[in-house]
DNA sequence: CGCAAATGGTTCATTTCATAAAAAAATGGT
DNA sequence: ACCATTTTTTTATGAAATGAACCATTTGCG
């Protein structure tokens, strides 16, 4: 239906958002002729739309865009209990959405999700008539064809085709993602940091996980387990080295994790909740500052090993909400830019983002989006 | 003169071996006619040949392969004093060698290397009538266009445009690239692990460097400071975290390179040629082995750091040969190992190779040798 | 107001490119 | 000798990109 070229103007457009044809050419080093016919397709089948007309000297040019209801997707995330579905259109807008509890069965919790997305099926509407594909995110490892989830002990799954399960009962095309990964994948479609040809995010969930991309291509390595920090030896002096379940002592998780984190305050008699704890922090209990001191240090010391190795122009942390402007916070960003070694040219940018469980499940439909935008899985 | 067609046959027979026209036109997704034609051309030109049949059931497959005298290229090394310049062919063998002081000042190393050029043109004789390009390592960063060094501590250069001076002076294209990239994008044309997707270098020299190829392409970072290894903190207990001069403490480098091994066994009152060392260790002198131990325990846990993080097929380690099988190395494996959480599928694998200064100046080969065959720099 | 200059977008004949299909070549087996 | 099989070449056809001319629409200037 479409061919390499309407998908290299659609890349273009999601990428560097809406230009002219005549940009697009320069931008594409073709002819001005190949793309006014490839352009005209793609205005006939409702994908893109003229915009505004922007003036310079001579004829004013105008501005072509991506239709954000071009298309519409659904993203899963199996990255929490509950599961989280969104319908989303082509620019990454929340249309619907709906939660499931997440069943450790996987026939039953195929059954859900197909439940959940005839729901959100109903809920979108007109929108809807082009719904084109299913994202899913989950954590743990995913085969090489995206159909298969190979591993994961947070489901308790091992080779569970669920691409090709909510494919059948869909008759949706559908691609299984690790949760980072989707998140990134998300973040480079929809997000803010589109069209950077290198970045990396970690975020801090009960586990933490990270992935980057490079080269405009998401690092995904040998065995799909790029991106894997949380085992990060940190075994800054006074850390009082712990044990981690991967047989190693002082790793990442240990101290920085939500997991870690809320039950180091149980043993010392502070909240549990994230919540009251970063309050507590910042009305200067003691205690609580050391806690979440400790942890923003451990974390901001393997963002900066990170940086050191790969060099991304940004780095995205994903924080509890609570934790945006705390201590913890605070204590990342020093520690990493003290390690940093100072380079030639602009340094490494470090954001924080708030972290919500609905970021994996819209970059799960970014998945499908993705294909719609550049006809492969690679932007 | 080429066409991309041209390219992509070369690169894949570069890539993956000599084969068939008709297993060209399945890897590449072209019919078998566009092939003949490109091959016809590069036969023609003297570019491919063909070798000897393979026989199967029908007609026997004439296998193509790239004429190593194709083209002939050359390499320099200003990672060490003296440098190292070197004439390879296309496959990257070596023709003819030479060695010239590495001046300080820009003018005068641009005037010995031109020299240096002219000597191995000399000797290198009718292989270097197609004599295509140059490539330049050194120690520091280059600028995007990869023709000037932006700055190198160890050359004590800032802005020095040593591409365009070696093309003007030498009417040869130029490229420039930082050592330990050269290196492993040597290793990725001409090396064992041609072809590999995803691979990483680390070499032990005075300092400490490494490189990475991610998705087939050189990982170079915002900046271009990709691959920093040798600032990354090492805090082993009993290590007595030595300051470094990039301000922080226990970092690898203070450890593991060959300057801190020497310093330390100079220190010890051990000797403090690297050979002998690694002889007492293997005669089992104790204090020997500690400071080998240590430094090698050291760079395995970076390199564990580094598997972790990037999910590489292989990790290459290139290390003076008397440590190759020393206590050193065997540290190394250890720790890298004890720190590497299991993976699904084929896990990592560590080699280690010989290191020698020319190996930086066939990398810079290269670099030429790579536009040629891609029309790129990209493979 | 009118016209030149500048730029954006379209049309169309032409060329280039890739392909499918058919033919030719080279071998093993019967 | 003859057929099956596979590789390679040739040839006729069709799709796709192009250059050049052309039309459209604005600004700037006298």
């Amino acid at each position: 239906m479409l061919s390499p070229g309407h998908y290299q103007i659609l890349t273009t457009l999601s990428r560097g958002g809406p230009c002219s044809r005549t940009d697009l050419a320069r931008t594409l080093g073709v002819s001005k002729a190949s793309i006014s016919g490839l352009v005209r397709d793609l205005l006939n089948q409702n994908i893109l739309c003229e915009q505004e007309l922007v003036f310079g000297v001579g004829r004013p040019s105008v501005s072509l865009a991506v239709r954000a209801d071009a298309a519409s997707f659904i993203g899963v995330s199996l990255q929490q209990d509950p599961a989280v579905l969104v319908l989303t259109d082509l620019h990454g807008s929340v249309l619907a959405r709906v939660e499931v509890p997440r069943a450790e069965d996987p026939d039953l919790c195929v059954e859900s999700l197909v439940d959940a997305i005839d729901q959100l099926r109903a809920a979108g509407g007109a929108s809807t008539e082009r719904l084109s594909g299913v994202g899913v995110a989950l954590p743990g490892f995913v085969s090489h064809d995206r159909h298969t989830c190979v591993a994961s002990t947070a489901l308790g799954w091992r080779n569970v085709d669920i691409g090709a399960a909510l494919t059948e009962r869909t008759g949706l095309p559908t691609w299984v993602e690790n949760d980072a990964n989707a998140l990134i994948l998300g973040e480079q479609l929809f997000g803010p940091l589109r069209g950077s040809p290198d970045f990396s995010m970690v975020f801090v969930s009960y586990g933490i996980g990270c992935a980057h991309i490079v080269n405009r291509r998401l690092l995904r390595g040998n065995a799909g387990g790029a991106g894997e920090i949380s085992h990060a030896p940190i075994a800054i002096e006074g850390f009082g080295a712990a044990p981690c379940r991967c047989g190693n002592k002082g790793c990442l998780e240990t101290v920085a994790s939500l997991l870690a984190i809320t039950n180091a305050a149980r043993r010392a008699g502070l909240p549990e909740e994230i919540g009251p704890l970063a309050a507590l922090a910042a009305k200067g209990q003691p205690d609580a500052l050391a806690l979440l001191h400790r942890a923003g240090s451990a974390l901001g010391l393997a963002t900066a090993q990170l940086i050191q190795m790969l060099d991304p122009s940004h780095v995205v942390v994903m924080l509890d909400p609570a934790l945006h402007d705390s201590v913890f916070a605070h204590a990342l960003r020093k520690e990493a830019d003290s390690h940093i070694l100072h380079r030639e040219g602009p340094g490494t940018m470090v954001t924080f983002r708030d972290f919500a469980p609905d970021n994996f499940a819209s970059g799960a439909a970014s998945l499908a989006a993705r294909y719609f935008i550049s006809g492969s899985d690679e932007l």
